[in-house]
DNA sequence: TTGTAAGCGTTATCAC
DNA sequence: GTGATAACGCTTACAA
């Protein structure tokens, strides 16, 4: 077990100093060309590698941005770290993923984690937890440290800083629109609570899709589930003896639930009840029927995410704070879920 | 914006000296009880976190590991990912992930990257690239370091590190005999390619129980499949006029694709063909009809390897290298794609 | 052309 | 009890 090789071995070895070492490896003019030829020759050999700790607290930037996110094994988020991983690694920054599991001390923990030099900035999007309490202290103190932060989907409004974000208003309008269009008259809606902002969004979307086309908004006609545990259950209930023939559900688990509940209760899909989704998933493609959603782009969120923290951090930090605000737009991909 | 509060500062504001301030922060006998008071007061006053980064310099450790997987749109690394995390977060560890898109260059760059002092020690799994070259000069050089290494899943014979795997021949046998149980004759193996381990084990385990049985091994009811983007059609040719009446496949999707394929030719699952996929995702949970799987654990597996690799990085350097090999049981998940 | 020294933030050793 | 100093590995003025 050979250690990793240093500047200084390399110093000693070739009987020059450290300094000249360093100089000789960027290439400095300051070094006679032999001198220089030598200790390349020697680095190449050995293979030379410059140890990042060293280079992280010298210039006091780490390269690695931080991705905290709520939960893994949501397809939607996995797509995003991969964008993030994409534009990061080819601008030479490494990725450090945590999961705040939902929880509010988690996410914070988390944070500080990271904050202490692990990181140069935050990608993240809010735990429930966080959304619900309400307390964003330490997003602030994040900022207020000069480290960027760049949020994503499940944003807050009050606290400035970049974000990335779907139109989810225009997503849901656009799923119900087209549910509306294809004759539905009747349409129920799964949703999440309203603390989660992308929840409360698509259901404004959804309300104003009626409104426009003159249908009434009927609050029976709207399910808000607040843990994805009880959710099959819940929209078993719900739909078991009611009278749709359109179903809007903001993730794909829903709607396949929706799907499922129906079809046991003798409906038809997409015969006599079309179903959207949100998120294009896995499930929304294989399932049979394939769903109809609204098709969310992760991967470019997560690219968008990445080079708006990036170029932020190469900026130099006097440069006036200005945030901007990207929406991704969302697309209605049509399957077998909707009539046609 | 505030930068970050140093020893330094806090020495300089309360006109001591920086070991004094390091000293009281951590309850040092030495200092007199009314300065530490003073001092830590001062220091959870304005939140002094010490910095990670001069910290890793220092005791040359980092606290974190890293991961490289060869895709997070699998769900079986997503889970595993989490099992590390849960782990790794528990002991104080960070997780730093790399994704290596199946690619030997992207790994070998990723792990480099992360060998220069990011990460005491590495989960990996290895890319289809690099099992297929059969070049692991990087593993070997990390493991020469002194880095400790955990291969999972993918891993290969000839590294002397610790492993943690599935029983891919056993998991295998599991689902053959199943099917064999319940009466199949014909059946039919959907796998990879023989240069990625699993699958060649997984292959292994199918022709074991049908000779064990006594049933006969047909080459031509195995299918191998190169690459997953053309699988849809590869499976549809090769079940379309085959004459089966169970279907093992590698992983959930080659197993959605052959029950589509059947299917559509006017097959009934489970009544006429059963199937059995391997890896219990999201998609085998609520596809319908559900399948009946071989599970494969990925978040215990994660735990495991999270826990060896960390168990390693605390032990002293100087102790006797022993290398294990985990193995995570599988289990057989009944569902509907299987007649009972 | 090469070397010295200071500094990034911390801790440990030793001196006062 | 408190403080100066060296060290982790590297870069970069500044001397020589």
């Amino acid at each position: 077990m050979k250690p990793k090789l240093t500047l200084k071995q390399i110093a000693k070895e070739l009987d020059v100093s450290i300094s000249t070492v360093s100089k000789a490896l960027k290439d400095s003019s300051e070094i006679g060309e032999d001198t220089k030829e030598k200790i390349k020759a020697f680095a190449k050999l050995y293979n030379y590698k410059p140890n990042n700790i060293a280079l992280s607290l010298k210039n006091r930037k780490t390269k690695t941005i931080g991705i905290i996110i709520p939960e893994i094994v949501h397809h939607f988020f996995t797509t995003v770290i991969s964008g993030v991983e994409k534009v990061a690694n080819e601008l030479g920054y490494n990725v450090l993923v945590c999961l705040s599991d939902n929880s509010f001390d988690k996410e914070v923990l988390n944070m500080e984690m990271l904050a202490n030099g692990s990181t140069d900035g935050f990608i993240m999007s809010l735990a429930k937890e966080t959304m619900q309490k309400g307390d964003y202290h330490h997003l602030q103190e994040t900022i207020n440290q000069g480290m960027p932060l760049v949020l994503f989907d499940r944003v807050v409004d009050n606290i400035a800083c970049d974000k990335v974000i779907i139109d989810d208003v225009n997503g849901a309008k656009k799923a119900v629109n087209h549910l509306i269009d294809i004759g539905c008259k009747k349409i129920a809606l799964i949703t999440t609570v309203d603390y989660v902002s992308v929840g409360k969004l698509r259901t404004h979307g959804y309300q104003q899709a009626l409104y426009e086309a003159g249908l009434p908004i009927d609050e029976s006609m709207i399910l808000k589930i607040e843990e994805m545990e009880d959710s099959e259950r819940e929209i078993d209930n719900f739909l078991k003896e009611k009278n749709v023939d359109g179903v809007f559900a903001v993730n794909e688990h829903f709607a396949i639930s929706a799907i499922k509940t129906l079809q046991e209760n003798n409906r038809r899909i997409p015969e006599d009840v079309s179903v959207i989704g949100f998120t294009d998933g896995e499930l929304s493609k294989r399932f049979i029927p394939s769903l109809t959603t609204v098709s969310q782009h992760g991967e470019r969120m997560g690219e968008e995410a990445a080079r708006i923290l990036i170029d932020k951090l190469e900026r130099s930090v006097s440069e006036e704070d200005t945030y901007k605000t990207i929406i991704v737009e969302t697309g209605l991909v049509r399957r077998n879920s909707t009539k046609s």
